[in-house]
DNA sequence: ATCTGTCTACTTGTACACAAGTTGCTTTAT
DNA sequence: ATAAAGCAACTTGTGTACAAGTAGACAGAT
């Protein structure tokens, strides 16, 4: 699997460098334990050390890769780290939800109902790719809503890597067949009513049922890559 | 004021240029809206452009500043980012004491008794740097002990912005008088005893209170740098 | 006077060069 | 055979050079 070329448009040598290596982490063609060397990369790449060191600090601010004296260890994401991920997305959601105002729901709801169509169409279009954004935007939507410099920096140095994850999920997702797809979708619109409830206990329910349906999710489509290791 | 000495020992000229621009973003030397270009800083601390980059990159997965085509902008730590810092800074806490197994308390506790008894002597010794970095110690062991990759990594992210904003804090609360530094060491014994005591909810009850108490003292001690802009 | 085009100075992104330090192997001495 | 010393091939940290792109000022045309 490869990285998609739409989302690095515009990006720099160095981001696309983390994009690939961060794919590759976390499907696990590079593993944990595994050096990684600015000379190496920079000849894989065939770029200087100067975008790859980049691209290393990067991976590193993200807690995939810890840099040492000599060469970067790579820490992978196995399925235990995977949960812990979904753990402060849970963690991030829940606080921004709680913060939502009942007056912002309004516009809010409009937007993230455009969103979950706009996932609708990358079903039908059978384009996991567009489908993986599409959510990645619903949640940052939500996110963005609650104004908060700590917690939205939070969610930046998350993103990426959530995005990789998505894009993996949903490339499986999309694999098993279209009522899978159309359980995401409907995932989706649980939490969007709960938002329009403007009731905050209702909403707490769905924000945690979500997470929880994703952690199975997730057991359920990403272990079967760590047991075949 | 100058960022100690001795919290640099072994870093490379990178972190070093961070953790300057850092203490004066936060201590308002340098002001939001400020634009920071790399050969400026690069003239100003006698290096070359490439630690500087690493020093941008730095602050910037920090939250502390944004970098755009043009210039890197500051985006600077106000009395509202401050009390959003300590947002996060609950949460985390709040989570990883939690997930503290009541078997983990005893060696937790040993440790954390040791760290206390540290800032009492730093506090005697008249020593903010001692006493911000044990107070640093103290969170961060208790932090550590929930053993969670992503919690740890976001700790990571922010662990030098608060380390820099307990310098500022502690050097005014030692300038405030004695008591006003025993209050700070009785309020790290409070959460101690918490622990010890085993039970969840009194543990988060605790937690919950030091925080509040420290959004106090906060608003006690930075605002008035705002002021007199 | 206003709009437009060009030019200059400055910006970042990337490549490359060099120095200091580390690792591990080879060779030599016992 | 074994241990120690030295050497060779790596590593990263930092400095420097160049290319591409942008912002703003200035001059000229309408």
């Amino acid at each position: 699997m490869n990285y998609p070329e739409a989302w690095l448009r515009g990006a720099s040598l160095g981001e696309g460098i983390a994009s690939n290596i961060r794919l590759k982490i976390v499907s696990g063609t590079i593993q944990p334990g595994d050096k990684l060397s600015e000379n190496g990369i920079a000849a894989e790449f065939g770029t200087s050390r100067s975008p790859v060191r980049e691209a290393l600090k990067t991976l590193s601010s993200e807690g995939l890769i810890r840099l040492e004296r000599m060469g970067a260890v790579v820490i992978g994401l196995g399925p235990k780290e995977v949960g812990e991920l979904y753990d402060v997305r849970y963690l991030i959601e829940s606080f921004v939800q709680s913060r939502i105002a009942a007056l912002d729901a309004k516009a809010l709801s409009v937007v993230l109902e455009r969103i979950i169509d706009k996932m609708e169409l990358a079903g039908r279009h059978r384009d996991p790719v567009e489908f993986a954004f599409q959510d990645l935007s619903f949640h940052e939507t939500i996110i963005a809503e609650a104004k908060h410099s700590r917690i939205w920096q939070l969610w930046r140095s998350i993103r990426q890597l959530v995005m990789t994850v998505m894009l993996i999920t949903t490339e499986e997702v999309f694999a098993e067949g279209e009522e899978r797809v159309e359980a995401v979708i409907e995932k989706h619109r649980i939490l969007l009513q709960g938002i329009r409830s403007g009731d905050p206990e209702e909403v707490q329910k769905r924000v945690r049922r979500y997470f929880d349906d994703s952690y199975v999710t997730l057991r359920h489509s990403l272990p079967h890559r760590e047991e075949d290791r």
